[in-house]
DNA sequence: TCTCAATGTTAGGTAACTCTAACATGTCTT
DNA sequence: AAGACATGTTAGAGTTACCTAACATTGAGA
């Protein structure tokens, strides 16, 4: 009866683009948001303000913007499921990583749990059957060396991320940084014995550990 | 250039509830369209004011409200949006059809036409699968006598939907009748040579041809 | 230390969409 | 034909989310 309330979409995207940048960043300016948002900052200003009403931000004038513990859980949820939805357009629906993007961010605050969950269960189901397929479908294009695990990338190779056959919270953990299908990957450096690999997408780099490296399979480009 | 403008939501909700409502009852009034959006009268007389502006309706003061040319294209396209949405969550993700309802008319004004056409191929790519799988799956299940083409019930039995192999629109008269996947049917009657056949869906009857029966697959309760 | 550019705030306004309350028109019934 | 009741309209107001323009603060470098 406490945790019911709903926001509006816009507060929650206010909310993800804050957990987003604060995790690219560490610090969130209210110029950093009104840039993300392509908004004014005056406008973000105001909807900040709301925001420390309603419990979900801590802000000093002229300081940093904070999410509050509250403000980090819905956060967190309206990432996951920016994620599974974003994910399941891309790898079941063939739809490209922009468009699934743009459409993950529109369809999240509208979408009832339900059919959240139904989505996570479907995609379950679709990476099972992929790797099924694996056996007819991608040896092919692993014979013609198309395909590999990012493992076995040597550094200064790119590819392009294709599957990811990682489970649970590890994939969680991978996607969340940003490692989906569809994202271009340079494998920066790897250390003596291939632990942890070192890698650079979208313009950040990334430490990754072998077991993740060999669940991740990329098309080199 | 022209047909390049882009309704709001709230509009789009408009135009699809007007649509629905004149094709149940022929004549769309202010009260119907306040009843089913759950709004204000004086609210709903405001947007037909602004879709009057907008060239969307036809509407003269104490009469019924009409959709204009243009207001008929727009609402129909939605309306298309509507079906493959919710077909798709339905048959597809398994989504109840309450909720897959719902949820079709918050994703269909905000989702990008290209996953729309993503959507409308997996949809028939999935019709395919599942007539192949027949050949795999379903004869086992056919064999041990638990799922039966409609047709093939007789009078008092019971079954929930399990698959419809129709196509176009007969499967979208059908679906819109509420005979969708998960829903439980009773066969009430049966006319003499098998049509029509009378079933009980979600406490109404319906009445369905035989060549409609006929695609309609049940598993046996 | 002073100044200026970046950053943040405030004031005041607009548009979309909704509401309630009061009033106007239509129509069915007797 | 006269109420009574359903239906439609208007006026006035609130909320959300945005804007521009002007002003305030901060902090980094000359």
């Amino acid at each position: 009866m406490e945790n019911t309330l709903t926001l509006s979409p816009t507060i929650e995207n206010y909310l993800e683009v804050i957990l987003n940048i604060s995790i690219q960043n560490g610090i969130v300016r209210i110029t950093d948001l009104a840039n993300h948002l392509n908004i004014a900052k005056s406008s973000v200003n105001q909807a900040v303000k709301s925001m420390v009403e309603m419990n979900l931000l801590q802000h000093e004038k002229y300081g940093p913007v904070e999410l509050t513990k509250k403000g980090k859980e819905f956060a967190g949820k309206i990432k996951k499921k920016h994620q599974v939805i974003k994910t399941f357009l891309v790898e079941v629906l063939g739809v490209s990583p922009e468009v699934a993007e743009k459409d993950a961010c529109a369809i999240e605050h509208v979408i009832s749990p339900l059919t959240v969950e139904k989505i996570v269960e479907y995609s379950n189901v679709k990476a099972l059957d992929i790797n099924n397929d694996k056996k007819m479908t991608e040896v092919s294009d692993m014979a013609t060396q198309k395909i590999k695990a990012l493992r076995d990338l040597s550094p200064g190779m790119r590819g392009k991320i294709v599957r990811l056959t990682l489970k649970g919270d590890l994939r969680r953990r991978v996607m969340d940084m940003g490692l989906v299908s569809g994202t271009e990957i340079t494998v920066e450096g790897v250390a003596p014995l291939g632990d942890p690999i070192e890698v650079k997408v979208r313009g950040y780099k990334l430490t990754l550990r072998k077991n993740e490296a060999s669940e991740i399979f990329v098309e080199v480009i």
